[in-house]
DNA sequence: ACAAGGCATCGACAAATGTCAATGTATGCG
DNA sequence: CGCATACATTGACATTTGTCGATGCCTTGT
């Protein structure tokens, strides 16, 4: 087995003991991710990387009781009731929002968990 | 000035004093964010938003040197140079990585402050 | 000088994405 | 019932995005 690549560089075996690899929660910087957990964590992170799906999460952080209806969020994103729905839905599926329909109001909140899971993949842990 | 939303809520004023805005470091869960940072953010967040490129970083970040060149990525990611160089290009316009050239090769690196500003952005600070 | 290898850029193209207007669904009120 | 309100869904459209093949640039070695 080799120990210098085609280039010159020194090459140590990155075969890692079970023990060594990310079990329970993948990381980006730890060891090369799968491709499904590639594909997890990217859809994930293109529901959130839109800035007005952000203010949008920023906005129902911000409201009371940490929740807020459509029709509390188009005018300060200045977009349609449709297209406001639409950008939720994605935030919903994407498991960054929770939709709780209590009368004929769309209560969105947010779902610290899948927040917290991006942020400590992305985190050097 | 009315305390009640149409809908019978209770509504409290948002009135942040300077002191409460977050001046440093937006986070996504404080305040509403503002265009500007939401469009910073979404720029940073859309170029690690993609499966390919999130296992092009850990494959640097898990790679001797913690420093990759193209020729070490294209094979393991399974797409030709052109789309690795490409893909390799948008993650280094965000700040995610770093480039340094070399004699013939560049070298790839993680930028550890742009993933750490992303994990702050979005954990619950 | 020449050839070869590593990488960036360009042009093209299919697929995905963000937005809107129009319409559909369901809940509450007279 | 009938109407208004809050929201979701649909269809359409322009823009963006991911990928590739071809080509160009630059460094190294002969």
């Amino acid at each position: 087995m080799s120990m210098y690549a085609h280039n010159g560089r020194v090459t140590t075996q990155p075969t890692l003991s079970p023990a060594e690899a990310d079990v329970c929660c993948p990381s980006l910087t730890v060891s090369p991710l799968s491709i499904e957990d590639a594909h997890d964590f990217a859809r994930i992170l293109k529901a959130v990387a839109d800035p007005t799906r952000l203010r949008l999460v920023s906005l129902i952080a911000a409201h009371e009781q940490q929740e807020a209806c459509v029709c509390d969020l188009t005018e300060p994103v200045g977009l349609g009731q449709p297209t406001v729905s639409h950008h939720l839905k994605i935030l919903v599926d994407a498991g960054v929002l929770h939709r709780e329909k209590r009368g004929v109001w769309s209560y969105y909140s947010l779902e610290a968990a899948t927040l917290n899971r991006l942020s400590e993949f992305l985190s050097p842990g």
